[in-house]
DNA sequence: GATGAATGAGTTTTCATTCAT
DNA sequence: AATGAATGAAAACTCATTCAT
């Protein structure tokens, strides 16, 4: 089901093929960038984790930072698909809550995860043209949380603001990428439950 | 009050004074590092910011990873001395709980914030010996929580563990960093209340 | 009459045809050359003037330095073909220095001038074996000129010895390609006889 | 007396001393620039000629561009100000010419020669902004030599227009860069005077 | 303590050229 | 003939660090 989602963006054409010579190299940069991050990862790095000589990189993209911004709308691309498909198999605002937290956990930890950690703690080394070109794409991601948040708020589950409660959670989401490790000892969902109910009062 | 605990610190040689060489040095790092990452950062930027040529920073500080390393014991020193004073004047453990994310709050967004943000985001381009050397006093800093949330677990005034509240209490309070501006609109009483409102259930 | 010329060096092979593929790939190497240098254009600035990948530009030449060569052997070709037929047609020895004058400035300015101005601007960057390949012609081209500068010293119809003249003479002409447009507001007949008469004293 | 100027030049700061770190890379520049070009000279090549590692030029200019801006700086005022010089101490105006005519042959050819035939063949690859910043200054050249055509035009000296004459002879004495070695086995003044003739008829 | 010129290893990027398809 | 991905050497430039003064 989530691969459907995946293939479906390749398919259209939204996300590289990972097969192809670009989607490996995006797939190496997103989990270099994760791990070094963008400053410390040298293009010869990148090259040598795809195979290939460092000059060559340039035949894919113009320059680092254009890898950079290619990693970070795969990223966003690849969990707005997935959000959306997730939202609209949810029914109350509670399971639209938690599907929400469940799949920005996902985009942070699970198996493509690397590029959405990307997008959050490497935002800064973006060029500004970068930025602009992407931001347009975040607020879309941000509007979906501020949606259900508002929902909730009008439906009395929560009592904080969406706007603040949004930044909240996000931070408590993002920062997972640090810490947690699926099932060790804490599962996905165990963990899906302590956010939400961060969130909701019940 | 707060004045004092600095000052106090000061006196013990624990922070250096702002006024010193070495203060001003490190508060100019402390702001630059945050503003634009310890690798963009460059050692003639720091000598500049105090008014020195770059040759002359080695003269205090043997190396730049000294300097960040410096930076962050002052951060933590500095949040640690706080928050301990304010824990022992709180009598509730809710109360407890509100003096930990209201110092945290602060360390990171009050005017000597600077260094403690750089602690969160700049760790990871800290030497393993310079990470080594400071990871014990973090971990005392993180007891200080863990035994505020533990009390407040056997109070049943907390459902999640103490383990993973603190986690996503400390992502949710880091990023304030990166959009909280005090009283604009929201002010610092009412951030610090919605924060324990995430955490305990009344 | 030129277009006759012209022609007739492309039906003896000495011309590259400029509708063929090889004929547009000189042309446009001539313009690119000229406009930006030899060193600043790039193969693919190349390919692409022509509408061919960059890679297939070697199976048209071995190397750019064969492109250059054969640039500036069509400059050359060009220019001394010309040359030939306007200085049978010429009776006087004022005349033929006319017709010199007038073929090398429309050498470097007229529709096929890019070549000739790359012959002379980009000179250097020829490797040394495509300079002496060219060299002869090149005093072939040269010995048209002292010849007739010879007959005009011995009509004293100049005073400056006929070496030092065509030097002197070379660079006035050549340097016309930096700042002379023609018409505008000096035609060319003016130029020539401008240009005529700093050799004559008459 | 040509020392003259040029150590007046010097100790008024306008150019810089020929034994500085700062001096010696400008001289060692501007005769590889003529030498090689400006693109075929490396910053090794600069670097090596002065004796110091590649990194160390970028202590003295900020980029390539700006060590060819300032080699063509020195061109020009070392220029302007042995013309002035010399125009002042010539009385009629074949004089006056005769030592424009000399000043700028020797500007090419002698041995401060190397920075203006920078100015004159590597003009293209000065970056704009840097082309803008010498362009007031290369106009307040052209403009002594044409105030002086423009007499001789008056006083019936010569007959070709002022401006075209100008680029006439700009042409003629630039060029003799590539071909003119002095007394081999044309003398300086003779060349002078054979220059002047094709000004003059006389 | 401060200076600032120099170091030298490292970075991103360019580009003519090759070659399997 | 054309493609276009890959090569690999070389380019300009960066920057923490050293050290003689």
């Amino acid at each position: 089901m989530l691969e459907t989602v995946e293939q479906q963006l390749i398919d259209d054409g939204i996300l590289a093929d990972p097969a192809s010579p670009r989607g490996r190299l995006l797939g190496q940069a997103a989990r270099l960038f994760r791990e070094k991050g963008y400053q410390s990862t040298t293009v010869r790095d990148l090259a040598s984790a795809v195979g290939i000589l460092s000059g060559s990189i340039f035949h894919h993209y113009k320059n680092k930072d254009a890898i950079l911004k290619a990693v970070m709308l795969e990223g966003i691309h690849f969990s707005m698909g997935r959000m959306r498909t997730q939202l609209a198999a949810a029914e109350t605002t509670v399971d639209k809550l938690r599907a929400l937290i469940a799949c920005e956990l996902d985009s942070m930890n699970g198996n493509r995860g690397d590029a959405m950690a990307v997008v959050i703690n490497e935002w800064r080394f973006l060029s500004d043209v970068g930025q602009a070109d992407i931001l347009t794409l975040r607020e879309e991601y941000e509007q979906m949380w501020i949606d259900v948040l508002e929902q909730a708020k009008n439906e009395r589950l929560i009592s904080a603001s969406p706007q603040v409660l949004r930044k909240l959670l996000y931070g408590s989401i993002t920062w997972t990428d640090k810490w947690f490790r699926a099932g060790d000892p804490l599962s996905y969902e165990q963990l899906t439950d302590d956010i939400l109910h961060l969130a909701i009062k019940a």
